[in-house]
DNA sequence: CAATTGACTGAATAAGCATTCAATGGAATT
DNA sequence: AATTCCATTGAATGCTTATTCAGTCAATTG
């Protein structure tokens, strides 16, 4: 339904874009295939018709089929590490602020949608034996659970808590994210980005009662 | 290596056998396979390499491909679901005590190897689109929640502890169990079975110190 | 032993796929 | 206007794959 921003020359769309607006195009129509077909049944001429582009494009804009699915995935993550770490960096949050941020970051719902859930879990079921698309993602894992860890240390060191182990919680953490995540893919209705925040901050309110309250 | 079962006449292997033997041949080279390579990996021609069996062979025991993936999966389902059932239908057993079972279930070695964990997340990853992946399974995963959130009620009732909410504990659990087994399959080093059930019995000590510690 | 049955084989088939590339379009520059 | 350059197109190519099936083999039955 039209959408005409500028009168005067406005009126047919242009046949040709730069290449950034492209392979962002075809990134998305990457995700929509994936969400609705799964990896193995993710095709470039699925993927261009989608996108309401030519099959040729894609190898074009990317080197190949596998390096557009490795960078839809780096995509995704980029996109989740970024809306955590500008919370992590503000120095005016306590530790149990960012903490509750990053919670917060990860069932956001622009993060975790329906549809982007069933693309990390496609990648996640060939991570075993497809290193690149361990990579980049992976490092982020690491890196906000060394992050976790630091911030319950500070909350440990703060509020004098009994237990001393920081990195068992943030492992658990580590897993109620990645759990939650997949029960929200699978039971949609049962399990929810709101539910699972609160849980989360539960198990925390149980550990550390001082800083948080469920 | 030889097994030499009767002497008499044992010396080659027989060309023929039940379908019985044959179907879990295959299930086998399947898990196999997707183990190494994915279910997009997984070609009837790989797995009926790794089987040692003859290509036709597939199609002759199975109605499909599809049907071959489907029934791995079920397998796989059976094999976990019978393992923690067996300790729930025993009357013996305390509620924290069967608990405690099914936790101990998830994380066996015979449930979780790294092998079979890289087929259950291939297959989460394709269940999104694959209405046969999710019927059995998904099932017993509702039974599994449903009977964790009875026995936490029942933990709730004997302890008089003050948390009311067993559908709350069951779900983190339940997430707990999918996103330990995503991180043992992602970081094997980092994540074993052993720490697993340590930080979930953690986990249920601190909200049950009468019945549970660390 | 002959006949029958059920398991098994693997070449042949047909469909689907990623990738290539020669040709086209059209915007910017000369 | 002519030229250049880059984005774009989609038919053609060559490879991989699931499935079929006509035939082989061996055990069991009559």
């Amino acid at each position: 339904m039209g959408a005409t921003a500028k009168k005067t020359d406005t009126q047919k769309k242009p046949r040709t874009a730069p290449p950034e607006v492209r392979r962002a195009q075809l990134i998305d129509a990457t995700i929509t295939c994936i969400s609705k077909c799964g990896i193995s049944g993710t095709t470039l001429t699925g993927v261009t018709k989608e996108a309401g582009l030519s099959l040729g494009l894609v190898n074009f804009h990317f080197k190949s089929k596998d390096a557009l699915l490795t960078e839809t995935l780096n995509t995704l993550a980029a996109e989740h590490r970024d809306l955590w770490m500008k919370a992590v960096q503000r120095e005016d949050l306590s530790a149990a602020d960012k903490l509750t941020a990053i919670i917060e970051a990860q069932f956001h719902p622009s993060i975790c949608s329906r549809k982007k859930l069933a693309v990390w879990f496609a990648f996640f079921g060939e991570a075993g034996h497809r290193k690149s698309y361990r990579e980049n993602s992976s490092q982020f894992d690491i890196e906000r659970q060394e992050i976790c860890a630091g911030l319950c240390r500070q909350i440990i060191a703060e509020g004098d808590y009994a237990s001393p182990d920081a990195d068992g919680i943030s492992m658990t953490l580590e897993a109620m994210f990645d759990g939650f995540w997949l029960n929200m893919l699978m039971y949609p209705s049962k399990f929810t980005g709101k539910a699972a925040v609160k849980q989360v901050r539960i198990y925390l309110a149980t550990l550390f009662p001082c800083h948080f309250n469920a």
